[in-house]
RNA sequence: GUCUUUGUAACUCAGUAGGAUAGAGUAAUCGCCUCCUAAGCGGUAAGUCGGCAGUUCGAAUCUGCCCAAGGACACCA
């Protein structure tokens, strides 16, 4: 729709000599300002030096479409577009046929994308942080994917560096304790209940026979599958599972030092070998293997990307948290020195979860073990309502999360209101229990409320898009909201079920429209809507 | 100090690349079930969009400066 009324209003400037590229088309807050709205004729006034009302009545004048229904000049110079109302009625039919691929579009055009998110650190049990990234990727990895991009959906695992060696060490003490020693942690190490958990695993099975070996291994295994199944119950899915170690492994490590060397992009001072990222916007040059001949993080995560490039993504998105701000200009400059553009590369940095309980703050910390963890989340307030919570917010604002708001599982979580919105269409299916048939004609369709839902379900591939481009998850579930809302009020305006059986039939197909819907779009979210409440 | 995110109703947040009288939910208050689920609908009240200047027909949105909060500024990840 909104492409026709462009290509009117272009019709109708071509009349006046005028050539317009980008004409805003919107559809206003406030409906008593029309269905569509153009601002084009302000736009215009400076460049024809004409009074934008007068240039609006012209455009007005020349236009002669039978979508129209009427056109209205208004405040300043506003075009205020009433369209006939098929279209709506045709897109009832639509979204009926098209069933669970309405709101589908191609602007991804098959190009393959990588979304790495989470890669937490296989050292301890996700926590309620994880949780905010998790839902943050996979949702959106949804929504490319909906739009037509390949997707591929990939958790880097730390398992090389320094952390697994601090890991490694807790278990062991743990072990040794078992074991009868009185060793205790020492301040790097991780303090959390799954060490103790994984040393008595251990030690059921091995007795006080485990190697070294067995414990590292036993270790990261049975953390790793922890973490693959706390994501598991989040509905959260990978489709790659990269290894820092096997990257060692396969020697894609040292090659990327041997590039960054031999293209001059290192140097030595005090004993370490820097890399000048300052060449590429970073304000200081960085240490790549420090003056024990170890490597710092940056190298094995410029090998990393460098080996995504060379995987063949078109577009690559990092969601890492904002305690990692730091890093994106170093990384983005190591990936420039190894040939490749970094402008593929798009880092979200989500804003930091803030735990509260009761209004005052419970600070995380992995290392003494004192988090709520996302399994203990996700059982106090379920899958569903987390999701929307998370997936509701825009990722630029710190979130503070109350456990104990949270736990109240009450309409504060506008999660309910939605799916309320859901069982009362499906209640009302379940007792129509007649078949559902595309109509040629809807003529008793004919209330406000009625337009203002069929309107906003029109809306959906654009939000779907918006979305996508935006990479906004939260449009979606704002949009959902509304949906919802429309509803409520069509429901309480009018009966569906009558004696009328053509007027029936018309409403059920509207009321199966807006649960195609709102089942879409939530399932970009991965959120399953009940049946009965 | 430098970089960065945020600041919108009492609270939690939207605000669709600059639009019309700034919107929702919660909390407050007043109405609405003989009828498909009242976890709903409608009404009222609640605002210096952190502050000051600028850009223009028009600013919560863009620019500059200031204030406040979070995060980052390691040979940690």
């Amino acid at each position: 729709m909104i492409e026709n009324l462009k290509k009117i209003i272009n019709e109708s400037l071509l009349k006046l000599d005028v050539v317009k590229e980008n004409i805003v088309l919107e559809i206003p807050k406030d409906s008593k300002n029309g269905d569509y709205s153009t601002n084009i004729a302000m736009q215009l006034a400076h460049e024809l030096n004409k009074s934008p009302v007068v240039i609006a009545k012209e455009i007005v004048e020349n236009i002669n479409s039978l979508l129209i229904e009427k056109l209205e000049i208004k405040g300043p110079g506003f075009i205020n577009f009433y369209v006939k109302k098929d279209y709506l009625f045709d897109n009832i039919n639509t979204i009926l046929q098209e069933q669970q691929n309405y709101g589908k579009t191609n602007i991804g055009n098959h190009q393959k994308i990588n979304i790495e998110f989470v890669s937490a650190n296989p050292t301890g049990t996700l926590h309620v942080g994880h949780g905010r990234g998790a839902v943050y990727g996979s949702s959106l990895a949804n929504i490319l994917s909906f739009v037509g991009y390949d997707v591929t959906r990939e958790y880097y695992i730390n398992d090389g560096g320094n952390q697994i060696s601090n890991l490694n060490k807790s278990i062991k003490i743990r072990y040794n304790n078992l074991c009868g020693s009185n060793e205790e942690l020492t301040s790097n190490c991780y303090h959390g209940k799954e060490i103790i958990d994984v040393a008595k695993n251990i030690y059921e099975k091995y007795k006080d026979k485990a190697t070294d070996e067995v414990i590292n291994e036993y270790g990261l295994n049975y953390l790793l599958d922890a973490i693959k199944k706390d994501l598991s119950k989040l509905r959260v899915y990978f489709d790659v599972w990269s290894s820092e170690k096997k990257m060692y492994e396969k020697g894609l490590v040292e090659k990327t030092l041997n590039k960054l060397v031999n293209s001059g992009y290192t140097y030595d001072s005090e004993n370490a070998l820097f890399l000048k990222t300052t060449l590429y916007g970073d304000d200081k040059d960085r240490v790549l293997i420090k003056s024990d001949k170890s490597n710092t993080y940056l190298l094995p995560d410029i090998a990393y990307h460098f080996d995504k490039y060379s995987r063949g993504f078109d577009l690559m998105i990092d969601v890492l948290g904002a305690d990692h701000y730091g890093y994106i200009n170093r990384l983005k400059a190591g990936i420039e020195m190894m040939g490749k553009k970094s402008s593929n590369l798009t880092i979200k940095i989500l804003q930091m979860v803030r735990l509260l309980k009761d209004k005052e703050e419970i600070k995380l910390s992995k290392r003494t073990g004192k988090t709520v963890t996302l399994n203990e989340l996700l059982d106090e307030v379920g899958v569903d309502a987390t999701r929307y919570f998370f997936a509701n917010k825009s990722l630029d604002t710190q979130l503070d999360f109350d456990i104990g708001l949270a736990t109240k599982k009450s309409n504060e979580n506008p999660i309910y209101y939605i799916e309320y919105a859901h069982a009362r269409i499906c209640s009302i299916l379940r007792e129509y229990n007649d078949k559902i048939e595309i109509i040629e004609n809807y003529n008793t369709i004919n209330t406000e409320c009625a337009y203002n839902l069929l309107a906003k379900l029109y809306e959906f591939p654009n939000i779907v898009s918006l979305s996508a481009k935006k990479y906004a998850p939260h449009i979606i579930t704002n949009y959902v909201y509304e949906v919802a809302n429309l509803f409520h009020v069509f429901y309480n305006f009018e009966k569906v079920l009558t004696n009328d059986i053509g007027k029936t039939k018309e409403r059920i197909n509207l009321v199966k429209a807006t649960n195609i819907v709102i089942e879409n779009a939530l399932s970009l979210i991965s959120i399953d809507a009940l049946e009965r409440m």
